[in-house]
DNA sequence: TCTGGGGTCCTAGGACCC
DNA sequence: TCTGGGGTCCTAGGACCC
């Protein structure tokens, strides 16, 4: 915790259907609900005057036409609210070289670093207000919602006390005379799950929490989260504003209007979505070793399957016939309302970049050698064989010796597997004759 | 026809290695 | 034949955030 209150949190209010109001005058003044507007959809953002109905985010869209019929529902424009964020994300730089976007309407400014005489609170209630006005003539005229204190945790919750188009300082000194009457729920990390339990053991407001011991919280919640809790419902947060933080995985998901029953196409929807994804590894120069699978049934019960492969990957072809694979292993006869593929255990190097040249996507030629018993060869996972009993294969996993290979079958997509050593001379890499699947960017 | 999509972090158990 | 502990990696699930 700080002398000063130098952290600074903005929130740009209502910020989807802002940017709709901005850009559409027809909808200034009245309810705009912006999300899924599919049969399954929920709402991301609604308007301060759709707020007037109850609608808010994360409520179905169904819920929401109900409450407030004579919404205009909109499905998003994400290209123009990145746009109107890099705005607004380059002004707070501009402002503060220590800026920590938490997502595209949301940032932490650390004022130590921005050059201020100094940190008193006239000063930096100054800054602030400077800022919003800033932002507000940059993105013609949205308006952000700003609080300060002494740590990320007290600037957070500043910010919210006065929404929208608000400005909170927090004094240093006063947290605790703040935080003590809230609910639990205000502490970051105290979900629905969380404050279920706290309630239970008969906590209910921070100054509640305040009076738990450490290891009272460590048997209720865990250590991560028990400790984590202990010192915020003291006000005790010292963690910093970071700038950049690398990414740990690339996902894409996709809930269904109606039930899918047809194993053929979910292998088909899963083998467009690591084409997703694999195009987003790229074009970030990454790649992963384990691929996720996510399917969530009918029911709404929640399954994932992972497999990690020896290397990384970012071509669509390994990671859509890992995905797959996946897929094998369960029992989606209920039916299955959403599909998703994942990558993580990223690298920033990218596998290819060993063969000297760009290979984007394409399948990599394999140079035929004919193997011989003390030959060691790299198996590489996703990579075309054909084994002279069995037929034609992918590799599946390799290492200590054993090369596991999937074999295909018109019946199955992911069928048999077999190990082989991997110097086996019957096992040989296949060279393709398709073209690659993925076209060149 | 309740319940999105893209993430992060944590836990717990088992495998495996030293 | 019995009995260790620690560390790391992997997998599955869950809570949470915006």
């Amino acid at each position: 915790m700080r002398a000063h209150a130098s952290v600074l949190h903005l929130d740009l209010d209502a910020f989807f259907a802002a940017v709709e109001q901005r850009d559409k005058p027809s909808l200034r003044g009245k309810p705009v609900v912006v999300g899924g507007v599919g049969g399954r959809g929920v709402v991301a953002t609604a308007s301060y005057e759709a707020r007037t109905y109850g609608v808010h985010s994360a409520m179905s869209t169904r819920e929401a036409r109900s409450r407030c019929p004579h919404a205009a529902f909109l499905s998003g424009r994400f290209h123009a609210y990145r746009d109107t964020s890099k705005v607004v994300m380059a002004l707070l730089r501009a402002a503060s070289p220590l800026v920590e976007p938490l997502s595209l309407d949301e940032a932490f400014v650390d004022l130590e670093h921005s050059g201020l005489p100094d940190l008193e609170i006239e000063t930096v209630t100054a800054f602030a207000a400077d800022l919003r006005a800033q932002v507000r003539e940059a993105t013609g005229g949205l308006t952000a919602s700003v609080g300060l204190g002494t740590s990320k945790f007290i600037a957070k919750v500043a910010s919210d006390l006065d929404k929208p188009d608000g400005l909170t300082v927090v004094p240093p000194g006063t947290e605790l005379t703040l935080l003590r009457p809230m609910r639990v729920s205000v502490i970051p990390g105290v979900g629905p799950a969380t404050a279920e339990r706290l309630r239970r053991a008969g906590i209910h407001t921070v100054e509640d929490l305040e009076a738990v011991s450490l290891d009272e919280l460590v048997r209720l919640l865990g250590k991560a989260h028990g400790g984590g809790l202990y010192h915020l419902a003291r006000a005790e947060d010292d963690r910093p504003v970071v700038p950049e933080r690398e990414a740990k995985s690339v996902s894409v998901e996709g809930t269904y209007d109606t039930d899918l029953t047809d194993r053929r196409l979910m292998e088909g929807l899963l083998t467009r979505q690591a084409g997703e994804v694999a195009g987003r590894l790229r074009k970030h120069g990454l790649s992963g070793r384990t691929v996720t699978i996510k399917v969530r049934l009918h029911d709404f019960t929640t399954l994932s399957r992972s497999s990690t492969l020896p290397s990384p990957t970012d071509r669509t072809s390994t990671i859509a016939r890992v995905a797959r694979g996946l897929l094998t292993d369960l029992d989606t006869s209920g039916g299955v309302r959403l599909l998703g593929v994942g990558v993580s255990g990223l690298a920033d190097w990218i596998q290819e970049d060993l063969f000297g040249e760009d290979q984007e996507d394409e399948e990599v030629p394999v140079e035929v050698e004919v193997p011989t018993s003390r030959q060691r060869r790299t198996w590489a996972p996703g990579m075309d064989v054909v084994h002279a009993g069995m037929g034609r294969g992918w590799v599946w996993g390799s290492g200590r010796g054993v090369v596991t290979v999937r074999f295909e079958t018109a019946e199955s997509p992911a069928g048999p597997v077999r190990s082989f050593a991997e110097d086996d001379p019957e096992l040989s890499p296949w060279v393709p004759q398709e073209p690659a699947e993925d076209p060149p960017p």
